[in-house]
DNA sequence: AGCGACGGAGAACGAGCGTTCTCCCTCGGG
DNA sequence: CCCGAGGGAGAACGCTCGTTCTCCGTCGCT
């Protein structure tokens, strides 16, 4: 393979790590498939990253940008808070019925590595501190009392849990009807 | 170690795989861990069980039968439906402050290997499963109507996944004061 | 052209682990 | 008392995998 950036390395390296430890878990795929799938040699891999752990931590950060990024993109479509409240439900949705949907990659992660690994327990605990926080924006744009941020961040977490489980996407639509019920109970 | 009936060993293995499986995840504990634990050789495990996933798929039954059975004790001392309802959520706040609560078993098993082992992923399915079914029937129990329990379940599920990410009983009582509130509003 | 740094391919190393095998002891039945 | 089945301890085997090393080709600079 030609000379390349090391900038262009990283983002390739990235992007087979995405495909591969969320399509299959992290543990069973190993730094040579990561080589084989993003063309980066073990030699790069190791200066870019050094260790798997490292890898599996920007992995998981780089995700945790983007997907908080397409969240609050769609979200921020609607107009009226409330909606906007909703809305992330409807993300939910998409979000299920995508091509390779396998649940949540930080719980996921957690699942396999967090009684291990300090450094992804850490990055799980952020991205869903951030999510939770992020919900939080929303509810107190919407007038609507602090509480109210935990539960809808139950039911979305739930959602994810289940919809990875069963392979489905109806559970966004519960964990959407539950949040319209507890916006106008609230 | 003495001579040792089958069904003992048996339940010894079982008692060792639950500790060391659910508190340090099941890829980082080996079968020599089970035996060092349970006291139970090598060549008498593999006579229980004909290989490792076998033992986890018998350790996620047999704790699917204590979890759903103490969770249905611990309900059924409420009076009313309503409040056998609740008292799941109360049963979940005792559960996460238990020491070595470590989140769901199921789900954590799912991320580690629901995408490698089609037994693994079959049991969680079916725990889940149990327990959604055991939701609709004390929904129906209170004449409530049957959306009701998805909403419910995924409350459940969100608690568990949240408690066992941040190590705090409080996403129980959220999840309580949440379907307290869907049951007036349903 | 000559040289030195860089990087790719992939072998090598070392550890962990699932599974099986060897050796030996024990114990019950004739 | 003798024999054979069963089982325990743990070595051995084979494979995977994270990490490092060796060898060699390439390319920019003088």
């Amino acid at each position: 393979m030609a000379v390349m950036d090391s900038a262009v390395a990283r983002e390739q390296a990235l992007d087979a790590a995405e495909e591969l430890f969320y399509g299959r878990g992290i543990q069973s795929v190993g730094m040579d498939d990561i080589r084989g799938a993003s063309g980066v040699s073990l030699k790069r891999l190791y200066q870019l990253f050094p260790a798997k752990e490292q890898l599996v931590e920007a992995y998981l950060e780089r995700r945790d940008v983007r997907w908080r990024g397409r969240l609050a993109e769609f979200a921020q479509q609607q107009e009226g808070p409330e909606e906007r409240i909703l809305a992330v439900f409807d993300w939910l949705e998409l979000w299920f019925g995508e091509d390779g949907f396998r649940g949540c990659a930080w719980i996921n992660s957690y699942g396999e590595l967090g009684a291990s690994s300090a450094r992804v327990a850490a990055q799980v605990r952020a991205h869903k501190g951030a999510f939770r926080e992020y919900l939080g924006g929303l509810v107190a744009d919407a007038g609507l009392p602090g509480a109210l941020a935990g539960q809808l961040f139950l039911l979305a977490e739930g959602a994810m849990v289940t919809a990875g489980i069963t392979r489905s996407t109806e559970p966004a639509r519960e964990a959407r009807e539950a949040a319209r019920l507890l916006l106008r109970a609230g």
